[in-house]
DNA sequence: GATGAATGAGTTTTCATTCAT
DNA sequence: TATGAATGAAAACTCATTCAT
């Protein structure tokens, strides 16, 4: 599914009304290449991947810092979605750990992106901000759902949550962890926010 | 115009004639630069900070990136000191909690030594690596000590205790996360980590 | 700023159908444009204020240098009329010293016009030199004119002359001059021009 | 477009202690390109000039405005020296026309440097401003020193007179102007700027 | 005819690394 | 051995000019 199956278009015409469907590429393009190199990969190699002039990137964001902004902003706006989605599923706490394990798996094949991604969550300032503090209330939202279901403990607070998820989200995309392993280290994360109640309901049976 | 003797400068630099080899005193300022700046700080910075000129420094190192490596080297290495003391700490349990914690800890000042350090956990090859092994084999020995003393669950294996190890140092590293913050993200993954049958215990009264 | 007067429209794209053939806006935004920020000046600014696209600006001048010497060739065509008007202005000594203090006050607003402008007087082949050409030559006609009437001493010649001209125009473009002290420059000039034995005759008396 | 062709020179080696001739040489072919290309004349254009690697001339000058800066500095100070050399010389209305006539036939080879020094003389900041000012002033002491003689008419005051010698030193610089017509151009200011007390009491007798 | 997206060559600036003293 | 000047290879960004619609 990768974005660059239609990289090559035998004869290389883009042009027309499509100048939208250039911008998109080189919007898909970037967010694998900074996803490799992190933010410090050039922005020419952005555009030799897109098939494009370098000038074309500028003329669709300004400056690097744009280009980069641009990307977080449609990252953080699709996993906004995707967590308001699952804001309204039936089981909130299936939805809460649900959302943070696919964010995790997710964040895998797109290294470095989520760490300027997150790191962009405190200093850059524009759209980057205000899109990752719409993430970030999203996730609030599922975790309070969450433990009004009973789901996860009462007495954290988003903060440590969102640094976890972050934290993990990193740690996936950039240790080398086999799935199981992934798996298991967001097992004891669980586990630790699990409700204790519920654990206590299991134990005395 | 003696090139390093009177450089004077506020008092900062003694410079004494006993001069304890350069190579520490570069060595010890690029922790300090590529922590603050991260990897991509320049080696004239640390040249100047170390008041030594640049050829000095590459006639220690002879790359950047074997700077780099020394710097992770010695961090890994004094890492892998601190847990193989803790290792003959009578409290397993207490050794490994607090090894974890005085980790994250120290890593909130060293923003993106940790970055690299970490990352260098897999790819770069080298006394890095080497090094990079070391702490995680003594990290191993702590974390064995304290499952066969009962304070960590049995089920948890090196992979993903030293993924979270290594996610929670950069999240504390980089997010703003206040000191409390931090305190409670950890009490989530030792929560996860705590030995259930203890947890039963305590429950069971 | 005159010709310009339809610039505004709050509703972008007037292009009424008898619509002034864009040359003309082009060619008068130009003039501005060139006027405030000189040679160097972008001709995307150019298009952007005649409201027009780029491409409508390589259409009707090929390349920016024909652009900017369509601005030379209109300038000095404009300066070569009142000129000549003014030769047949019934007293020769004030229209000379008029078309010059006018020339010199106008320059203030076009400031980098007036270099390029200039500037072309001698390398520039094509229109620009030809029309350059035949300003020099209506300065060459008020000035002999005026030397006739006794206003300008009979020993100056056109060189010097234009060459005064030009410098004090430019002078009064960049310089940060007053009017006051540019009147007071342009009276030692007007003195030193001045016929001797008109000033000994009024001396005399 | 490699600058390697001209690199090896036959037998010059620059470096040890005449790294100051460097940035002599650099800013002495600085002077030229500048005066020839003006300030947009590239900076590798210099340091191909001037035999060295742009990166040598960004050393010396860390950016371009710097360099640009620093030919300004050089020239006004050059012209300073010289105007307060000419203050102690016997006769001042002499000294005064002298310097005004050497400054302007000086100029003709700088082209544009003139331009842009002159120019600097009010917008740019620092170290320029400063220079130009201490031009100024210095013209300032000859020109009342020379009215105080009797050779100047008192009536005349500093901007003018600074912003004739600006003009005619640019107009020398860049109109194509044999040294015959040049001095004519001259002649007829000096006249204007002369006495007229003076002539007018020659006149009476 | 008009449009604006695309282009590549050019400009300033930075940095790891080498060389002569 | 230590120094810092010199270097060229990037990298970010700009602009006149062309091309498909």
């Amino acid at each position: 599914m990768s974005t660059s199956g239609n990289r090559d278009m035998g004869g290389r015409r883009p042009q027309r009304a499509d100048a939208r469907t250039n911008r998109e590429r080189i919007l898909n393009v970037a967010e694998e290449v900074f996803g490799k190199g992190g933010q410090s990969a050039s922005t020419e190699e952005v555009a030799r991947l897109a098939n494009v002039g370098i000038a074309t990137v500028f003329r669709h964001f300004p400056t690097k810092a744009a280009l980069l902004e641009a990307v977080l902003v449609q990252r953080f706006d699709r996993l906004r979605e995707q967590a308001e989605r699952l804001y309204h599923a039936p089981d909130p706490g299936a939805a809460f750990f649900d959302f943070f394990s696919h964010l995790v798996a997710d964040a895998a094949g797109k290294i470095a992106i989520t760490e300027a991604l997150f790191e962009a969550g405190g200093d850059k300032g524009g759209d980057a901000a205000q899109a990752s503090y719409g993430l970030r209330r999203a996730v609030g939202a599922l975790l309070q759902h969450a433990q009004r279901a009973g789901a996860v403990r009462d007495d954290v607070e988003l903060p440590e949550v969102y640094a976890l998820l972050v934290a993990t989200s990193r740690a996936s995309a950039q240790a080398h962890l086999e799935e199981e392993e992934r798996d298991r280290m967001l097992a004891i994360i669980f586990d630790g926010l699990a409700s204790l109640p519920k654990a206590r309901a299991r134990l005395k049976t």
